[in-house]
DNA sequence: CCAACATAGGTGATGTATCAACTATTCCCG
DNA sequence: CGGGAATAGTTGATACATCACCTATGTTGG
């Protein structure tokens, strides 16, 4: 005990602007969504990365790849958005155990209508405000830490070791 | 139509890397909770606002206005931390619809062993990885973002008025 | 061929977040 | 004082996220 780095008045700025920052703005542009179309913020994602595809379809493990989904999240949205027509589960030829999440007319629909005004929000609250630099250094951080994030999945994956020791002086 | 201006390559880059990381970091922060303690991400959040305070008490309120969070939320929040025994709802003397949040021992127990682990967790995937100037950045952008978030909420605090025409052109 | 294993995906239970009501006080003004 | 209006807080319904577990198919080495 007593090894613990608290965050000191900058890093505790930062940390904090951060995560208010992202709480905040989720919850504007879910409900900027929910206000103008009949899509939730996470219908719209699943929609964006379906309509990015040319014959508008993906392979579960693939959507869920490219959302940082896991499975099990993606499995039980797209049966959400399966009842309410959005998209539609397909056979896989190739893959017997397999599907494909398809777009549907209507999904298509949806999200034209949706995306100007989402886009439009984003700008608005977010992009419009920064400058290109300050864009570009949030471009740098996300990717840093998205990178510890991945090392720290290879460095423990196990729980709870004697690791403990290193930075306790 | 045609009058929306998507993002560019930049933007786009800032934006997705900007959600992206903010998803992959919270899980990893909300699951590193869990496994050393008993405290989820938003348990967390309030033991540390209460434990702020000198008597470890704040009215729903207040807290609500801390963490960012509204009524209905907090409500069912501390409903479930009170059958956890982190927290106890206390009567108001003063405001008799009102009513405390205390924190309990048992609460300070749990948030003072889970603190460290959860403070490492994010010097380690985050705070020590970034420089001080981008530290500064990241201060800065949540300070522009949540003043442009404020200014939404006067500027248009009407629902689904008439008022489609604007962005149209 | 077939036993072990990995991969693709779904399910049920539980915890969390939001919305739309709703109750109970307090405030305030005539 | 009396009757709105604002304020403090709760509740129930629904959507979303996560966990642990489960099934089915594919893959591979003996």
């Amino acid at each position: 005990m007593g090894g613990t780095r608290w965050l000191d008045e900058r890093e505790a700025r930062a940390w904090r602007g951060l995560q208010h920052m992202h709480a905040q703005l989720n919850a504007r542009l879910a409900r900027q969504l929910a206000d103008d179309s009949d899509l939730s913020y996470p219908d719209y994602v699943v929609l964006v990365a379906l309509t990015d595809q040319p014959d508008g379809r993906l392979r579960p493990f693939e959507l869920g790849g490219v959302l940082g989904w896991e499975k099990s999240r993606l499995s039980h949205h797209v049966s959400r958005m399966v009842a309410r027509g959005l998209v539609t589960r397909e056979r896989c030829p190739n893959d017997n155990r397999g599907s494909f999440v398809v777009v549907t007319r209507r999904g298509r629909t949806a999200i034209e209508r949706a995306a100007p005004g989402h886009v439009d929000a984003v700008r608005r609250y977010v992009i419009d405000r920064l400058t290109p630099e300050q864009l570009d250094v949030l471009a740098d951080v996300a990717t840093t830490v998205l990178d510890a994030l991945a090392a720290g999945d290879e460095a423990a994956p196990e729980r709870r070791g004697g690791t403990a020791a290193g930075d306790a002086a």
